[in-house]
DNA sequence: TTCTTTTTGATACGTTACTACGTAATATTG
DNA sequence: CAATATTACGTAGTAACGTATCAAAAAGAA
């Protein structure tokens, strides 16, 4: 089976997924929500919200960027999205949500692409850290900027 | 001795020890750059480049925001300044830089409050998570979103 | 159906960050 | 010192990112 097979599968896999997720929690995956995410789902990496407003749009339609931004926002409090704060773009988020994980974004600060990796050690090392400082209910997300090794 | 009087002399540390550290590496600390520096130690947080603008000019003369900017960049390439990716601010690095540590910059999501801390687990953690993930020379500062335990 | 809530469209606005270019200050060299 | 190179600053304009408002449409509830 191609690569391309393959993608498209994962594709249809995460799209289902996205639509089983907002059936159960009662949140309504829009048309726009969804092509919104689709398109995130699609460049397998992080887009700039006027980057999806961009290609979103067609010639007789374009959209308003207040338009992405509120897609983009359903659907990272529904947890399917995660914003980039270090590269002002949004990037889906894969994996089934682990409570007791630390979701790391490593970023690539050339290229800028992103690899998410769960770790618990990390969460519990930070969980540590916030404690002795005097923090609590510390966000599950994290970015770390970095290149990939080729 | 005052709580205040403590603020003035740990604010004259910091703007001692700026001082040195720029001779040593040939880096000009300006007027600007040390008016720029110094707000945001007095600001005792996080501080937005504009604020910055509006802090630092008088009625007779506004600053521009790329003075502030550039002033940030230098600051920030020295060492002595952090951006806030998350905040859209900037806040001073307090401590010294210990090589094997992650700096964590702990935000309080409602008020917007840092606290700095330095951890060799945390760092040694990521170190391991991002090696499984085929990622290299990782940023060593980092920013998690939580709340302050009151 | 009517009533209510949610979502979307359209326009304008506010904030954040950077670029271009010329001038001034500073450092380096002869 | 003067001549030159480098660095920093002032001014203006612009690009990128995100929000506020209100009216129209769609969806859900009664
Ligand atoms: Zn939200
Ligand atoms: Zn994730
Ligand atoms: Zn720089
Ligand atoms: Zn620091």
């Amino acid at each position: 089976m191609s690569t391309k097979a393959l993608r498209k599968e994962e594709e249809e896999n995460l799209l289902r997924r996205a639509d089983d997720l907002c059936r159960q929690n009662n949140l309504r995956l829009t048309p726009i929500r969804e092509r919104v995410y689709r398109e995130l789902v699609q460049s397998g990496g992080p887009v700039g919200a006027y980057d999806l407003v961009d290609r979103l749009s067609s010639e007789k339609k374009r959209l308003a960027p207040v338009t992405i931004y509120r897609a983009l926002d359903f659907l990272r409090d529904a947890g399917l999205v995660h914003r980039l704060a270090t590269q002002n773009s949004y990037v889906i988020s894969h994996g089934q949500p682990d409570v007791n994980a630390m979701k790391i974004m490593f970023v690539d600060s050339k290229t800028g692409e992103t690899i998410e990796v769960h770790s618990s050690e990390v969460a519990e090392a930070v969980r540590k850290a916030a404690e002795q400082a005097g923090f609590r209910s510390v966000s599950p997300f994290m970015e770390v900027e970095g290149e990939i090794a080729r």
